[in-house]
RNA sequence: CAAGUAAAUCGCCUUAUCGCACAAGCAUUUAUUGUUUGUGAGGAAAGUCUGGACACCAUAGUGCAAUAUAGUGGUUAACAGCCACCAGCCGUGAGGUUAGGAAAAGUGCAACAGAAAGUAUGUACAGGUAAUGCUGUAGUGAAACCAGGUAAACUCUAUUAGGUGCAAUGUCAUGUAAACUAGCGUUUGAGCGUGCACGCGCGAGCUAGAGGGUAGGCAGCUAAAGUAUAUUGGUAACAAUAUGCGUAGAUAAAUGAUAAGGGUCAAGACACUAAUUUAUUAUUGUUUUGUAACAGAAUCCGGCUUAUAGAUUUACUUAAAUA
RNA sequence: GGCUGUGUAGCUCAAUUGGAUAGAGUAUUGGAUUUCGGCUCCAACGGUUGUAGGUUCGACUCCUAUCACAGUCA
């Protein structure tokens, strides 16, 4: 299996994002937050950092890259689940510049508790 | 040697693995997937302060208002930029810096102090006279017998300028409400013609409120007043010619992650050498730890401004003091 | 990406065409009044006028740069 995050599996579609944060629910592993709504088609994923945490365009890019790359080696714990037509969004929250680390090991704690609860429920 | 001045250049590199965007080719299949190759951030991409290109709207006429610049000459597509020279100011100097037109066209303004701040003549002392603010000094103030000061006050002069900006504009697709309420108006003319008035033209709708719907694709979209070197012309900015290079196009927004090695700088430790104040400074070498400054294209170019660790090169200056 | 606008005490606002110590309400602190508290009265505290330059005798005011925060567009 490939660990890609292309073009095709990028969440774009502004309906779609306005619904995912009216109607969405969220879990989240600190600095990192992650929404999710079941929307019926293939999984879509985005990321977002938020212009009034980081005021500097250089830091939003380089968080966004970070958050990108960790969600694509990590991605296999999604994989032969029942998660794949969800479109999710993950968040950045904190205010401190961070390192690839410690995204890698924040971004498998979100995404194994949001398998959780999609399987619990 | 030290301290400076001016100009210019660079501003992390290499390899491996995994990935992202675009273009082209091949295969598969009809809009996707796989694969190969190539390309992929800056000197400021930033601020949006300016000048253009480009696009759309306007363009019968008259008047008014509004913008910007400000020594002289040159340069350029154009500019508030750049170059040269003159003048003022700063510096020992190399050099730096200046919104640097007009107060004898007119209007305004000047607190406090002062006799007096613009039709203003007064005090003390001295001088002088037939006589008098007639002359000088003092005193107040930023400015005081002068056709004064102030134009980053209005203004005048010269030059300049139609408006809006790629969310322009064109096109395809999807969807809805030509409905509702209030005001103005239909030849007694609302509104529009992108500052205002008149005029001229068009002209039956226009404005506000609440509400309904769509906010997707494609083109515009990247070869350019481009850049490097050499020669010629010019004090220079710059121009001409020849040769080489061919240079990102994303859109919830590509250019990244990990590992290893090199390497810059900073701090610490050790060793050697030199100087002298004999425990400090400096050079060189080894080693450990940390670390690349400011910062991320969004239609495209010229400039300006601001941010920027550190490294390198070239040219030039040094009064006084100390050696 | 483009185009506009606003910054004054902790908060809400003033300040005449550039003229002096930048005012008012509220909040805070102290005092008076009251048996105590509130209301009321008196006083104090609190500002490099967002920041940095320039013009001027003198700048909240004029000019330039910069920082922060808003609004707007198809």
């Amino acid at each position: 299996m490939k660990l890609t995050y292309n073009k095709h599996e990028k969440l774009k579609s502004q309906k779609t994002i306005e619904k995912l944060f009216l109607d969405g629910e969220s879990v989240s592993a600190y600095p990192l937050r992650l929404v999710y709504l079941k929307h019926g088609e293939s999984r879509k994923v985005a990321v977002s950092v938020s212009k009034r945490n980081f005021k500097r365009a250089v830091d939003r890019i380089r968080i966004k890259r970070l958050l990108r790359e960790a969600y694509r080696l990590n991605k296999t714990m999604l994989i032969n689940k029942e998660v794949n037509d969800y479109a999710l969004m993950i968040l950045y929250i904190s205010k401190d510049m961070p390192d690839f680390e410690l995204v890698n090991t924040k971004m498998k704690k979100a995404l194994e508790k949001f398998t959780d609860t999609i399987s619990k429920s």
